[in-house]
DNA sequence: ATGATAGGCAACTAAAAGGTTGCATGTCAA
DNA sequence: TTGACATGCAACCTTTTAGTTGCCTATCAT
C-alpha cells in the first residue's frame, strides 16, 4: 500500500497513468513522446509504477507495451477513502465548531 | 491536488491523520505520544498535512488543537480515483488478454 | 548484412524529504 | 513570580528522489 500512494505521489507519475487510461497499451516511446523528459527518466517512472502494480508490461518484439492495473487504486478507494467517508461529516462538524468559536 | 498526494505519501502522515480520525481536535504532544520520532518531526508532518489542507489548527492557550479536515480525501476519492473507476473492467479485460496471449 | 528503431544499464548530480539537536518563547498553575 | 509544560524556530545531517548523460543490446526492415 505504501508503494502506491509512493506511486501516486509524483505527478509525472500520475500523468503516465492517465495516459494508459486513456489508451491502454501503448509501448515506452509512445508513453515519451510530446514529454519534457527523457525516455531514461519515464523508464524509471514505469519502473515505479510497475514495482507498485500499478502498471503491467508485456514484451512484443523489440517493444514493450504497457498496461494500467486500476486494481491498486480501486483498493486505496475502498480501505483506505472510504474510511475517512465514514464519519466525514462529524469530522466537518468538529471543525466548523472549532473554527467558530474562537472565543471559547 | 499535487501537495493533497504528497501528504499522503508518507506513512508517519497517514498515521496521523488515522489518529486525528479516531479522535478529532488533538495537541501537538498527544499526537507525538507514542510515536518513534521526535516532538519536532511531528510538527513537520502537521505542517505539511496543514499545508495540504488536510488538517487545521486552533490555538487554545498555549495548547494547537488539531482537527482534520476530510474535504480534500474526499476529492481525491472523487475527482481522481472514480476517473479509474470507469473504465476499470475494461483495462482489466485488456490486461487479462495481453498477459494470457503471449502467443499472439 | 546493415542501418534504423526500441529499449536496457550504470554512474553521476542536484534538490528535496525526513529526521535530529539546541535553544527560544509563551502560557499556565502554585 | 517562578517553574513546568506546550509549542516554535533554525541549523544541520543523511538518504531518497528525479533527472541527466553516455553507452550497450536486441530486433526489425531493406
Amino acid at each position: 500500500m505504501d508503494e502506491v500512494f509512493k506511486a501516486l505521489a509524483d505527478g509525472s507519475r500520475r500523468a503516465l497513468l492517465d495516459r494508459l487510461h486513456a489508451r491502454n497499451g501503448q509501448t515506452l516511446s509512445d508513453l515519451c513522446d510530446g514529454l519534457a523528459m527523457t525516455r531514461q527518466a519515464v523508464t524509471k517512472h514505469l519502473a515505479i509504477l510497475e514495482a507498485a502494480n500499478l502498471v503491467a508490461t508485456v514484451k512484443h518484439g523489440r517493444e514493450k507495451l504497457h498496461y494500467l492495473n486500476p486494481v491498486p487504486i480501486h483498493e486505496i478507494g475502498e480501505r483506505w477513502i472510504r474510511k475517512f467517508e465514514r464519519g466525514r461529516l462529524a469530522a466537518l462538524g468538529d471543525l466548523k465548531r472549532k473554527l467558530e468559536t474562537r472565543d471559547e
